[in-house]
DNA sequence: TCAAAAGTGTTAAAGCTACACCCATGC
DNA sequence: GCATGGGTGTAGCTTTAACACTTTTGA
């Protein structure tokens, strides 16, 4: 009866918080900002805002990833193939206490960027900083630091959700520059899943999974050693067979 | 800046929309009801309400779902295992026109029950079915039935989420009585897929599956021929190896 | 010349698929 | 007996994991 009655409806607000993950130095990080009022005043806590009357969910999203870093989202007009972050809908937190001074509902989303120069504070935001996600989350639970409202929990289903999602699709190429290398694009995944895989039959497997990557073309030496052949994302976004962590 | 300012927030209204599925005579099926008002009177819709002030988004989903099926949710007090449905988050719709009257952000939720008696319609539900997801959604695009709102989107996601989950999770065991024979768990992952499975080869990899499923001690001849082994849903939430679709 | 990373070959183990085959019941 | 579904065995194939080995560069 009163299921959709438009008039009688609780007050609540709704925001956008990003989990936004990049490589770095061989670890998994995240863009934290540092909060500078109450409540939380002076924690860390995820990038996010309000969702705008006018915009959808996606939209507030990226919106809050280019103001906070600059970042285009895939998919953008005027867009080279390769640049810009993987975003996509996380999950949504809405507790009723989760915000000391109303109700809030939380529509989390995950971003995958390339490696970045370090984030430049702008707009509203005091400081910003990638942390290793290690730091942040720990090794065990309740190890890690202490985060503004369940920002520690959006953070660690942001990261099983990479970590996951890399297995079977071909989401990892969204760490790495436009061209890369296959040794590249395994430190990605020894970095994000924090294990180390044996070179050569990496490099069998996602060769030989057709639509993973296209050769580029040219080789490079910037990691050292012999010449490898550059890469760039190809079409396929499910990779069949899986990519498989070890061990779990 | 005004990230967070609790007094200066754009008016939203949050609603939980319920993708319950079950297993009836082989086929996959949705509980679906029939709207009574405008906007998009008479066309079938899903389930679904406000989210109260107090309540978190999971519990008005359980809410809901108590309300419109009797159902209690996995792991409620006073409850057999066995008991009850599956309840997990799917995903949140936020377009800023997907309700005509109102900027309505929907949590959706996706419940995987055991086949149930036709449901009573009551409360503010008008008449409520089992739909084959077949006929709801076609088999191609644009080929199913108009569902009101974005449900026809929500529906197909929920799913898709369902049959993916049951390839590498023991969900499939939610569809099923608390007891059951291999055969009617392979009837469930037969009829949620949409595809026939060698019975001999589905026999020996969900018992040989640790955790999966655990002896009840008796035997049935419900299905006919030979009697068969009842089960329970054994501790195991993950499947390794997993349950592949056969193709796809 | 040497270290380092790229890439190929090979082999044994494990998993999957497609069957043949037997078992225990209801009719 | 005979149809029906339950359950086991097994041969052939594919995939995986581990590691020996060659290639090509920079220092």
């Amino acid at each position: 009866m009163s299921r959709y009655d438009p008039s009688a409806f609780p007050p609540f607000a709704v925001t956008v918080d990003l989990v936004v993950l990049t490589v770095r130095d061989h670890a998994l990080c995240a863009l934290m900002v540092r909060r500078g009022e109450p409540p939380f005043q002076g924690f860390w806590a995820l990038p996010g805002g309000f969702v705008r009357p006018d915009e959808g969910l996606i939209e507030a999203a990226a919106r809050e990833l280019a103001e906070e870093t600059g970042l285009r989202t895939h998919g953008a007009v005027g867009q080279e193939p390769g640049e810009g972050a993987h975003l996509e809908q996380l999950a949504t937190y809405g507790d009723p206490q989760r915000d000391p001074r109303m109700r809030v509902v939380s529509v989390a989303h995950l971003a995958l960027a390339p490696d970045l120069p370090t984030p430049r504070p702008g707009g509203d935001v005091r400081s910003a900083r990638w942390a290793p996600v290690e730091e942040l989350l720990g090794r065990g639970k309740d190890d890690g630091l202490l985060l503004a409202f369940d920002h520690t929990r959006i953070l660690a289903d942001g990261v099983e959700r990479a970590r996951s999602k890399i297995e079977y699709s071909a989401l990892a190429t969204a760490f790495c520059p436009a061209e890369f290398t296959v040794g590249e694009l395994r430190q990605v995944y020894e970095s994000v899943w924090g294990v180390s895989l044996d070179p050569r039959n990496f490099h069998r497997k996602v060769t030989g999974t057709p639509g993973f990557l296209v050769p580029a073309g040219g080789t490079t030496t910037r990691q050292g050693g012999r010449p490898a052949q550059l890469f760039r994302a190809g079409d396929a976004t499910v990779l069949n067979p899986p990519m498989l962590r070890p061990d779990a």
